[in-house]
DNA sequence: AGTATTGGATACTGACCAGTATCGTGTCGG
DNA sequence: CCGACACGATACTGGTCAGTATCCAATACT
């Protein structure tokens, strides 16, 4: 009856799979993900995986790598700078912490990709790469942006960045279980006091007070 | 020949087993340990489990009690306040990286605990309960502690108490993959440098008299 | 002491699932 | 148009493991 069916390219299946592989392994746990649930999320079968991939444990490693350059990316537009200081703080902690409510299931990821990499020695050696790659660019990327403003940081940056990302999976970890009480809100809140807290600059840091006494731009 | 073998008492068999599924879980993750590993490792085996525990998931959620009281206490100890605002604050930040350098199973229970958590919601609901707890405590604590210590805290107690938490859990994933890079100095830091940023205390600053003059109002 | 009961050990079962072997169809070179 | 190959579908295997059924020794009771 219908005639052939044309075949899905490779480099599609092989996006596919992944994808399909990066929400369920978020859903359900490394362990928990069944490949079989892995390769219909993607719309074929296992076949499909083991055709592309030689085990579970390389579409995880995949993952990571394809992971690290999404939050490289990720991270380079986050940290664009505004023109005020103020405004700049407030626009980057909002940015981060809508990052995490809305990605919930990407910021688990990393998380179980985190989890899994202190386990085994072979993946921590390739997540610990990822991840000081990515630290050490939201560090340049902070301090350039510092610098823009005409503001100081007064840790080092590294130590910065170090403190964002952490609080970035601490507090997905939080919003991911008590959503109510740690919503966007809080979460920016959170960020907010953070950054103010390492930063003395120019316009008004550390005597909000006497001038523009609070300046809470709570935007929505 | 060897006459009867007096019987281990029913609530040490008991505190046996959770403590080794403590361990076990933390080592391998919820869905990756086994009930057999957790009953060797406590000196029985898996009848001694069925026989105190209804299934798995029940011994997880005792676990996450277990760790609640455990967190209480240990979080009540750890903000001792000093007399010098400057010691008390270093103080508080080495004692809460040293709790993640030095129990590393435990913190890394908790975090398997609220993945687990996010993902099954009666287990969520009973977490939520707990860890909210922990949080108000945490919250009265360091309140009490500024007062004695006549610092001011310029963000909301809950929500300072939210930030450590998160830190402590995003830190120990860090410290978890990369124990290098990140190691005690460095955590002691990034808590010491958080703390310092939303404290005004008499000791440090410039301006102690005018008080909490912006008292600001947060989400809740 | 003798009997009942408690509680952990042992042995088993059934489900589940990563990985493999094989098959069938679409694609492409000649 | 016709083989040869590519690649995903299907069917199967072996091992693992939560949960269960049964057993047996140690305590509790009278």
């Amino acid at each position: 009856m219908t005639g052939p069916v044309p075949r899905v390219p490779r480099d599609e299946v092989r996006r596919r799979l992944i994808d399909a592989a990066a929400s369920v392994f978020a859903e359900r746990g490394y362990a928990g993900a069944r490949l079989d649930d892995i390769a219909h999320a993607a719309g074929f079968t296992k076949g499909a995986v083991y055709s592309n991939f030689p085990s579970k444990h390389a579409l995880l490693a995949e993952l990571i790598e394809q992971q690290a350059r999404a939050q490289l990316a990720l991270g380079n537009i986050e940290v664009r700078a505004q023109n005020r200081p103020e405004a700049a703080l407030d626009d980057i902690a909002e940015v981060w912490a809508v990052g995490i409510v809305e990605h919930e299931a990407g910021t688990r990821l990393l998380i179980e990709i985190a989890q899994q990499a202190a386990r085994e020695p072979e993946l921590r050696e390739l997540y610990v790469g990822v991840r000081r790659g990515l630290r050490g660019a939201l560090a340049t990327t902070l301090q350039t942006a510092a610098d823009d403003l005409g503001v100081e940081i007064i840790v080092p940056p590294e130590q910065l960045a170090l403190t964002l990302q952490a609080l970035r999976l601490g507090l997905a970890l939080e919003h991911g279980t008590d959503p109510d009480r740690v919503d966007r809100a809080t979460l920016t809140a959170v960020f907010t006091a953070t950054l103010r807290g390492v930063i003395r600059g120019a316009s008004d840091v550390s005597r909000p007070g006497t001038g523009s006494a609070a300046p809470r731009k709570e935007s929505e």
